[in-house]
DNA sequence: ATCATGCTTAGCCATGCAGCTAAGTAATCA
DNA sequence: TGATTACTTAGCTGCATGGCTAAGCATGAT
């Protein structure tokens, strides 16, 4: 399997949680430390750190500690290949349905007949 | 958690496989029975099923039994939640550029005087 | 009526994941 | 120095997931 495509893996899996996709949500209005994150979930802070390591695996957020405090950011490209693998599946999928309305013409022009 | 949440939840779950996602894009060509959609994966028809199951269950095909044979198929307009989320994030996460530009751009004017 | 085909169901196994507690480390504060 | 704060690590639990085999059921072909 290519690697393309254990990254992409990665990336849906790390969005299929809503507790990661709210982390998200609070960091697209800023970078936050790890307590920040932690306390609206309603979580324990081991949790949390385990929802932030997907994150950051799967390249979603980046993080980098000063002092004792971890920050949080967003990595504002991580989104493309999910981007890009979602416009190749509508162009696929619309392929498809061009050629059902080509079927679909064709049956009604031999009807008309 | 709101039933949105959970549709999304359930969208990114059933694309983190790549079985599935292999799935998707051979039903891409054109509707397929269970048992030519098992073929190329090599996996047991079981496996197959459950994964077919995961998928519909997603919304993201649709089955019918003709006879003994089961027909899948693409249900075009699935993504479109996907497409949304993702249209959605892009504004915060620009939204977000976009202040952090402005706070750059004010710091930069501030240090200028 | 019999047999082959195509799916379905039941159930097992190993692994992974989301949550937790408890205890540890490292930096800041009094 | 001692206490507090902010993570971190280790390890446990329960449930979900992905794979399998074996056996069942319904339909189509002979």
């Amino acid at each position: 399997m290519a690697k393309h495509d254990t990254d992409l893996s990665a990336l849906f899996q790390a969005l299929a949680d809503p507790t990661r996709r709210a982390i998200l949500a609070r960091l697209a209005e800023g970078p936050a430390a790890v307590s920040d994150l932690a306390r609206p979930t309603g979580l324990r802070l081991p949790t949390v750190m385990r929802h932030l390591e997907v994150l950051e695996q799967a390249g979603l957020i980046d993080s980098s500690k000063d002092g004792r405090v971890r920050s949080c950011a967003l990595v504002p490209q991580a989104l493309a290949p999910l981007r890009s693998w979602l416009e190749e599946q509508r162009i696929l999928w619309e392929g498809r349905l061009d050629r059902l309305e080509d079927y679909v013409m064709q049956v009604m022009k031999e009807q008309g007949q």
